[in-house]
RNA sequence: GCGGGCGUGGCGGAAUGGCAGACGCGCCAGACUUAGGAUCUGGUGGGGUUUCCCCGUGGAGGUUCAAGUCCUCUCGCCCGCACCA
């Protein structure tokens, strides 16, 4: 028998022996009860980090201990393997990012397969495969069908560096979210998906989400950004043209004063007066070339320009000049906003600037305002003023009682906005999959026949960016004959946003072979939801907004019978190293590589578990590290110390008294707290700690003279231990349950079970209180009742003394904890 | 500015309103040893007049027999959003 804990050695042997067994494979179907549990697909970027290594780790023991539990555990993995760094890798080393993604892959695989996570490896996939992403296409043409995927002319978010454009969600305060370059903006025609369609059942559905993070549904509940209010028309003067706004205020509509266009509002071209052109036009150019960040980053100054014409107040007849600001925005709401400078902030500051009036329409209570004195815009609630036939009425009643004499006019009508846009999904990059559209001149834009996917991306190509879709230039792939009539034809050459790739993934490990569909609809139904989803808090919005997207999509179109991907989500905190993020510039980056390689994949899992609750930020200590490695040699060696002793030992006597009790006591207890521990709320970090208890007293146990041991209460409190550590660390245990004697995986044993009756205390201290502080204890009788408590507390020599003279008022008794004795 | 989170020993962190600091790291002492950066045992919030007492969970109040935990105000740090009409 080894005598030391040769972690090398261990862990070569059963990733082996796991390997060959497939030890980890889910069967399709069983009678046993489901269980899916994912963690969000890496880039291949080569190497693993720790923040992923802290990721799989917490997947692994949700997914080993369910496993035990009785659950058949989906547990796959799989790479989100488009995207640019492998045409940047590719450029700057020669390679092809085909090949540089595969190598990256294999690298990951060994690594993730060298730290012992249960994945069923027969599923995994990779969005770049053909096989998969096939059905990224296959998908794309079903939003195509259902009128959900579009095409159109927009200015859109452009990244000079990425030499692509972005989606929304991909500009972070106006700079790329890849690489930080501001964007810029141009007016491009694109691909679109229609997300704004679900705007509102993406927002009520976070209600269900009962198993999120608070954190994430209000993010993304301020990301769809809904707001309710009114469109109101205004007509021009002198023309038949009408402006149409957004407001959430209609209470305000009297205190119009001027109306703001977005510049690139079309009917900008249209109302501008004669004279005034060229100047409106020099201020289009002018925003049209600010940055995204200028624009909209709320510090930046207002600047507006009054267009020479002007429109009417449609409830009071006013007539209210036209501007056009940078400040205003054509994507949301209509473009065009009215101008209350009394009662908004924007528009206070605004007509500050250019001494348009201000006119106070809502007066709060007690209070008169004066627009005159006024040094900044009145947002609370009142009574309208100067308001016609609505003067006196609570605002808040008055923003229905406007809306609806604008209904009955005709002029206006109660309208629900989204901040959330469309889902811009174009991409003038070479590495992702193919938007499978083909252009003819005769029948327009016809979609590729389902049978003639995939659209394979071409092998030789020159990618570097210049600002079109790379396969532009590649001849046999844009020329083609139109499906409908035969002719020439032109593929589409953008390819799409990766994260289209992983919005649908948790799906295709179902059925990752499928060649017939993209998945089983029935095994779908029997898998999905996910149970537990884990990753990054990054995601919040992006690739977890977009999944439940596709999943509500194509929950419409009966592919699956949820409407809601992700169960429960877990949002790991990030690994820190001197209380900040990783990273090479900072030169704080731990390899997990180097960590691996040093004390195994055992003691860095345990470490990462250990250190810290997995939702909290995780401080790197190497101290640490050693601590979870000295804790696994301990446990090593006293398995090894007594593994021989209690071989043939039987099944423990529930009648054993004293020590031999205490450590039955001890193993039972820990089996429920980490049991608890585990399921209520992942506190692995207290469930370790709970076992390393059980070994410290395992240890006190086995230093009893021998002959005072019984074999089976040492077999059974081990055994138990063994069951407990193994969803943190697989290894150690593997080898330990085999050498106390078992022929089968540790990982096929079910979850133990405590017996309550070995559980219970007989005695128990409780705390005797005077007026709130402890002052002494006393062992007593577990079941005691609660006027025995307070006889015996009363009676004890500390608490006499201290009670004497003085007036009892109360007694409080908490049976099992305290007594506290109240005095005066 | 708005929204969310977090402030507990030298450090990471524990505590259904009921003994603050479990467990681990570090540190101190002892044992074993040719040796120890191995291992085992014990100790380890601060202070004091040291069988005992006082103070202590960012700060100030409050509720309660009892508050790290609940309430009000306040300070600091972190994250997200930020001209959304």
């Amino acid at each position: 028998m080894e005598e030391r804990y040769h972690f090398n050695r261990i862990e070569e042997k059963w990733r082996k022996a796991w390997d060959v067994a497939d030890l980890y494979a889910v069967p399709d179907k069983s009678n046993r009860p489901k269980y899916y549990c994912l963690e969000m697909f890496p880039y291949p970027s080569g190497k693993l980090h720790m923040g992923h290594v802290r990721n799989y780790a917490i997947g692994d023991v949700v997914a080993r201990f369910k496993t035990m539990q009785g659950y058949d555990v989906l547990h796959p993995m799989g790479w989100d393997a488009f995207g640019l760094p492998a045409e940047n890798a590719a450029i700057k080393h020669g390679i092809h990012p085909a090949k540089w993604t595969q190598e990256n892959i294999d690298a990951m695989r060994s690594q993730l397969k060298q730290m012992g996570i249960s994945y069923d490896w027969n599923r995994e996939v990779a969005t770049c495969h053909p096989g998969y992403y096939r059905w990224t296409q296959w998908l794309f043409l079903q939003f195509y069908k259902q009128g959900l995927a579009y095409k159109r002319k927009a200015p859109v978010n452009w990244c000079p560096s990425c030499a692509t454009v972005l989606a929304n969600e991909q500009v972070v305060q106006g700079a790329c979210e890849r690489c930080k370059t501001t964007v810029e903006r141009r007016e491009l025609e694109q691909w679109n998906l229609r997300i704004t369609k679900y705007a509102d059942k993406l927002l009520q559905d976070l209600d269900k989400l009962s198993g999120w993070p608070e954190k994430v549904r209000i993010m993304q509940k301020n990301w769809i950004g809904r707001s309710e209010g009114a469109e109101i028309t205004f007509p021009v003067v002198d023309s038949d043209e009408k402006i149409t706004v957004f407001t959430t205020r209609p209470d305000t509509l009297f205190g119009v004063t001027y109306m703001v266009l977005a510049p690139e509002h079309p009917l900008v071209k249209k109302l501008t007066a004669p004279d005034l052109r060229e100047a409106v036009e020099q201020f289009v150019q002018k925003a049209r070339r600010m940055s995204e960040i200028d624009r909209t980053s709320g510090e930046g100054e207002k600047e507006g320009l009054f267009i020479g014409t002007y429109c009417t107040n449609p409830l009071n007849g006013d007539k209210i000049p036209i501007y056009i600001a940078n400040y205003v925005l054509l994507e949301y709401g209509t473009g065009c906003v009215m101008g209350v400078p009394a009662h908004d902030q924007r528009d206070f500051e605004f007509a500050t600037k250019y001494r348009l009036p201000i006119k106070v329409v809502i007066q709060p209570e007690g209070e008169k305002l004066d627009s005159a004195a006024m040094t900044e815009a009145y947002t609370g609630p009142g009574v309208l003023d100067n308001s016609g036939p609505f003067n006196g009425m609570p605002n808040d009643e008055a923003i229905g009682a406007v809306t609806r004499t604008l209904e009955e006019q005709g002029i206006g009508r109660h309208r629900v906005t989204f901040r959330l846009r469309d889902w811009l999904i174009s991409r003038q990059r070479y590495w992702g999959a193919p938007i499978p559209i083909i252009y003819c001149d005769r029948c327009g834009t016809v979609p590729v026949p389902e049978e003639d996917l995939p659209v394979t991306l071409p092998f030789d190509v020159d990618f570097k960016p210049t600002g079109q879709s790379p396969l532009v230039e590649c001849k046999e792939f844009v020329q083609t004959t139109c499906p409908s009539c035969g002719g020439e034809a032109r593929r589409e050459t953008d390819t799409m946003d990766t994260f289209i790739d992983s919005s649908w993934y948790y799906l295709r490990y179902i059925s990752p072979r499928n060649e017939e569909k993209p998945w089983d609809v029935e095994l779908a139904g029997q898998w999905m939801p996910v149970d537990q989803y884990i990753g990054g808090v990054e995601h919040a919005i992006l690739h977890l907004l977009y999944s439940r997207f596709f999943t509500k999509f194509l929950y419409d179109i009966n592919l699956i019978n949820v409407d809601e991907p992700f169960q429960n989500l877990l949002t790991q905190g990030m690994v820190l190293k001197d209380g900040a993020k990783m990273s090479k510039s900072k030169g704080n980056v731990v390899s997990p590589e180097d960590i691996l390689a040093e004390y195994g994949a055992d003691t860095t899992r345990l470490f990462i578990l250990f250190a810290a609750p997995p939702e909290r930020d995780l401080e790197w200590s190497d101290q640490g590290v050693e601590g979870a490695y000295r804790f696994l040699q301990r446990v090593w060696r006293l398995v090894a110390s007594v593994a021989d002793e209690f071989k043939d030992a039987p099944e423990p006597s529930d009648k054993v008294v004293g020590a031999h009790r205490a450590m039955r006591r001890v193993t039972h207890q820990t089996i429920q707290k980490v049991t608890e521990d585990i399921e209520k709320r992942f506190q692995f970090n207290t469930a370790i700690s709970a076992i390393m208890e059980l070994v410290n007293a395992l240890y006190q146990y086995r230093d009893l003279p021998q002959v005072d041991r019984d074999p089976a209460v040492l077999r059974e409190a081990v055994e138990k231990l063994l069951l407990l550590l193994a969803p943190f660390a697989p290894f150690i245990t593997e080898e330990l349950w085999e050498m106390t004697g078992h022929t089968t995986s540790i990982h096929r044993q079910p979850w133990p079970e405590y017996d309550p009756a070995q559980v219970v205390e007989e005695e128990i201290t409780i705390v005797v209180q005077v007026n709130g502080k402890v002052r002494d204890r006393m062992v007593v009788p577990a079941d005691i009742g609660r006027k025995q408590m307070e006889e015996k507390a009363l009676g004890l020599e500390k608490i006499k003394q201290l009670v004497e003279g003085k007036k009892v008022i109360k007694v409080i008794t908490v049976p099992k904890k305290l007594v506290n004795v109240v005095v005066k």
